[in-house]
RNA sequence: GCGCCUGUAGCUCAACCGGAUAGAGCAACGGCCUUCUAAGCCGUCGGUUGCAGGUUCGAGUCCUGCCAGGCGUGCCA
């Protein structure tokens, strides 16, 4: 594998233009100007002293009893006020202006100031994100280009379940950036090159000579197959082994018989590769696809602008650059090693072309590498030489979004009971067969086409899901049952739920465009309903910042719950009042809407059965 | 040795910048289908947040020291 696998503390850290200017909740928005206005009264009047004035917190409650917003500003300025927080706090809430959105302020526990909302201006956010196609998301001031690295297999081999978590949680959170505004550029960086390459190439030269195109060609396909009996080769045979290395340099001298085979291997690669990213339903194509090899052009001139710099030294044949906040076990300084001792260049030396390529030619504002976190190092040595070389602008954010290792149900690394790796289209093969058995069981009814297309939402959002939900930085147990169990916190959850609004509409024979009326929120399940609708936007921009589409699965299960409580306690078609089932109607709509959205930013396919 | 990550209910995971009574799902147990899809809903049970200190009005969250596991640490990617 090359780039598989969260979240990694970078020692240097990076700014975040995204931060800065993220459009954050209207409503949080609002408030916060309301404390300041009314900070300024208190400094005004003396009850403050003039520096005490800091970034006002508002948080969303999490017991409805303490209204829908808190902020503990009162506790923070109590000890500079030479107050107490809660006569502070009072005097806060006397200085605040007048606002048509709060219904009511209350001081509680020991100084928070609880914030309750007027109902019509929920009502008047519902109804704005009911009338807009984006949902009300804010888009943002300056959208910035974002450079992805993700999914990035290795061509040499087939792909397997240790790409799955790159490849999907990438996905996702390039959906969410794109529908937030920004320009995002995929970058696939394949592995196309290397040492691993080198061997496949030897093998492949040995078995021309005895065997026919015909047998080759089949043997190629399977090349999962193929690299194990090269790697058996490669492990047995000194020899062999040599004769592959000698090949890596006879590739990077391009060399035209060693191009011609590569070629050969790529092109199969890439479509078996593509099939399963289509299989997936991961947005990568073709066009994504900028390998390793791509760069080879510039690592010469990589390696000669470093010594340009003054960077460059030689150590041991190698050249290396030695920073000083990188230590080896001697704690001496560790070195980055751009051209080995044998002319070679390096998965370093190819990282450094690439980030002065996304920075100059793609013009990247921020770049996002989702890469296994036991490359952390590595990236924070590229990040840090990127910048001391100036091959990337100081202020580019660069970040490695790391994730943990898989590991199988007995917490070690994933293998098949033979050891072997899992292949993922085994992998999605199972889940959809398991997904068609229950679809089939619970609606027997339906025709064979609707089942299976039914069972492939389910199965492989199922898949997708299991991984997305969970946090990037944990490592990961891989659990068949718990994956495909379809209840409680997974995919077909969600599915399920839409599911139950489109039947709404079906019944009804009405669209979902066609509500009208106001919005009449009475029953505790409606509001809380209401409340989580609005916040959509909020947790999308969360999800683009720290690439955790994890936060998203939560809001869309909580939305989802949400839902299905308001389902079973507030009859819609059968409520006797018609402007209570006009409200119930839109509520509804808007649910299906936010849900929608949201499964197809997680790569997820909503159905309108199952 | 040094560095990074992880440690929360029996299991899998949450917990927004330090905030109020640490939440879900699975498993177990008990209710709810003549009424919009029961892949659902409602409820019960389940916790010394690895351990010990510290900072704070307030710590799962921040600091220090331990313990356990994983990963990384010069010519692989």
């Amino acid at each position: 594998m090359l780039r598989v696998a969260c979240c990694v503390t970078s020692p240097f850290p990076v700014q975040s233009p995204a931060s800065q200017t993220a459009p954050t909740d209207p409503m949080k928005e609002r408030l916060i100007t309301l404390i300041e206005s009314a900070l300024d009264t208190l400094i005004a009047d003396g009850t403050l002293p003039a520096d005490a004035k800091r970034p006002v917190q508002i948080d969303r409650t999490k017991d409805k009893s303490h209204g829908d917003f808190a902020t503990n500003i009162a506790l923070m300025l109590a000890k500079p006020a030479g107050m107490k927080p809660r006569d502070l706090a009072e005097k806060v809430i006397a200085a605040l202006p007048q606002d048509s959105a709060i219904a009511k302020t209350e001081i509680a526990g020991p100084g928070f100031i609880n914030f309750f909302q007027a109902s019509d201006w929920l009502n008047s956010l519902l109804d704005q994100a009911l009338a807009d196609k984006h949902l009300s998301v804010a888009r943002p001031e300056q959208p910035q280009t974002v450079v992805v690295d993700y999914s990035s297999p290795n061509l040499a081999k087939e792909m397997h379940v240790g790409h799955l978590r790159s490849s999907i949680i990438g996905d996702a959170v390039v959906r969410t950036l794109e529908f937030l505004g920004h320009n995002v550029v995929r970058q696939n960086h394949v592995g196309d090159w290397g040492t691993q390459f080198g061997m496949l190439l030897a093998y492949l030269d040995e078995q021309k000579h005895e065997e026919s195109a015909a047998e080759l060609s089949s043997e190629l396909s399977d090349l999962e197959g193929f690299y194990r009996a090269a790697k058996q080769r490669f492990d047995e045979s000194e020899e062999f082994a040599t004769r592959a290395r000698g090949l890596v340099v006879k590739l990077q001298a391009h060399d035209p018989d060693c191009l011609k085979l590569w070629g050969e291997f790529n092109s199969i690669s890439l479509s078996h590769c593509q099939a399963v990213y289509d299989r997936l339903g991961v947005s990568l194509t073709a066009d994504d696809v900028r390998g390793e090899s791509a760069y080879n052009d510039d690592l010469s001139q990589v390696v000669a602008d470093l010594d340009a710099k003054g960077l460059l030294s030689e150590d041991q044949g190698a050249q290396c650059v030695f920073m000083d906040e990188y230590k080896n076990k001697e704690g001496d300084p560790l070195p980055v090693i751009v051209q080995k001792a044998d002319g070679g260049y390096l998965y370093a030396t190819t990282d450094l072309a690439a980030l002065r390529y996304r920075a100059n030619t793609l013009g990247a504002d921020r770049m996002l590498y989702f890469v296994d976190q036991r490359q952390a190092l590595h990236f924070q040595q590229m990040f840090s030489l990127s910048k001391l070389a100036g091959f990337v602008p100081e202020s580019t954010e660069l970040s490695h979004m790391g994730f943990g290792t898989m590991n199988g149900p007995d917490g070690r690394p994933f293998k098949t009971r033979d050891g072997g790796t899992v292949k993922l289209i085994d992998l999605l093969n199972e889940a959809e067969e398991r997904a068609y058995a229950l679809v089939k069981e619970k609606n027997p009814q339906l025709d064979e086409e609707e089942l299976r297309t039914i069972a492939r939402a389910v199965g492989i959002g199922a898949v997708k899901y299991a991984d997305l939900s969970k946090n990037r930085s944990s490592d990961y147990i891989f659990n068949f049952d718990q994956m495909l169990s379809f209840e409680g916190n997974t995919a077909p959850y969600l599915l399920y739920a839409y599911t139950r609004v489109a039947s709404i509409f079906r019944k009804a024979e009405l669209d979902m465009t066609q509500v009208s009326g106001e919005f009449l929120l009475q029953e505790d399940a409606e509001q809380a309903l209401a409340a989580r609708l609005v916040q959509f936007g909020e947790v999308l921009q969360s999800v683009a910042e720290k690439g955790l589409p994890n936060l998203l699965c939560l809001y869309l299960y909580e939305l989802a719950g949400l839902f299905s409580s308001f389902y079973e306690h507030c009859p819609i078609l059968n409520s006797e009042d018609e402007a209570l089932k006009q409200s119930r109607l839109k509520l509804a709509a808007l649910t299906a809407r936010t849900l929608k959205q949201g499964m197809e930013l997680l790569g997820l396919t909503p159905l309108e059965r199952m």
